[in-house]
DNA sequence: AACACATATGAGTAGTAACGCATATAGTTG
DNA sequence: CAACTATATGCGTTACTACTCATATGTGTT
């Protein structure tokens, strides 16, 4: 088990990801998209957040890789490069879940 | 599996903790904490930060029960609260790791 | 009690990131 | 080609956050 042995370059890296995911309309876009490939329009309306915001936010996404555009007719239909994260997510929010029930997060 | 049925309070928060581990300095006092339970000078010692910043990124750790603070005599010794945290980074990383072999992140 | 050490905290600052507006680009249809 | 739709992008603004400095609080020691 490596984990405490992070270099730093490894700790950046990391963070760049995480800063993707700390932001709620892109975790959002990122849930919402799930497994399926779906069009900028349809993330707007699903989100209610601007298209410029959408654009805004699917850009980082796919600069870091995590989104992938596709680009159909007039259409450009974003998929999750990798299924996996969602699985990595789901992880993450049952350990969240489990803390919460816990009341790890009650000493507040 | 729940991965893209996640309610609007649910992302609030994962992404509460998503913009903790987002922080490189905070990220990097968690990986060195480790499994050990650490006086903040040592953290301050193996970060390079100062000891006031170390405190500014302990403190959103504790409000966030990532972190124990337990004192001893005039040291106050940190300790991860769920080591199970560490193997949830050490995912994450795999996955950012084997994602950049996959030439994923190249595309950029 | 006075002092030294360990840590926390309040205030101010600077850098960054999310957002809206206006506009550009690319595709489709007439 | 002109008009329309879908998406991207440059710019300016605002809000947030990491950071520093100065200082407070708490603990052990003499």
């Amino acid at each position: 088990m490596s984990s405490n042995a992070y270099s730093c370059e490894q700790v950046k890296h990391l963070c760049a990801l995480f800063k993707l995911l700390a932001e709620p309309n892109r975790l959002n876009i990122l849930c919402n998209l799930g497994m399926e490939c779906r069009p900028v329009s349809d993330i707007v309306a699903a989100t209610g957040l601007s298209q410029t915001n959408v654009s805004f936010h699917l850009r980082a996404l796919r600069e870091a890789g995590l989104v992938r555009p596709e680009r159909r007719g007039a259409f450009i239909y974003y998929c999750l490069s990798d299924s996996k994260l969602l699985s990595l997510l789901d992880d993450m929010w049952n350990w969240v879940e489990q803390r919460q029930m816990d009341g790890t997060l009650t000493d507040e």
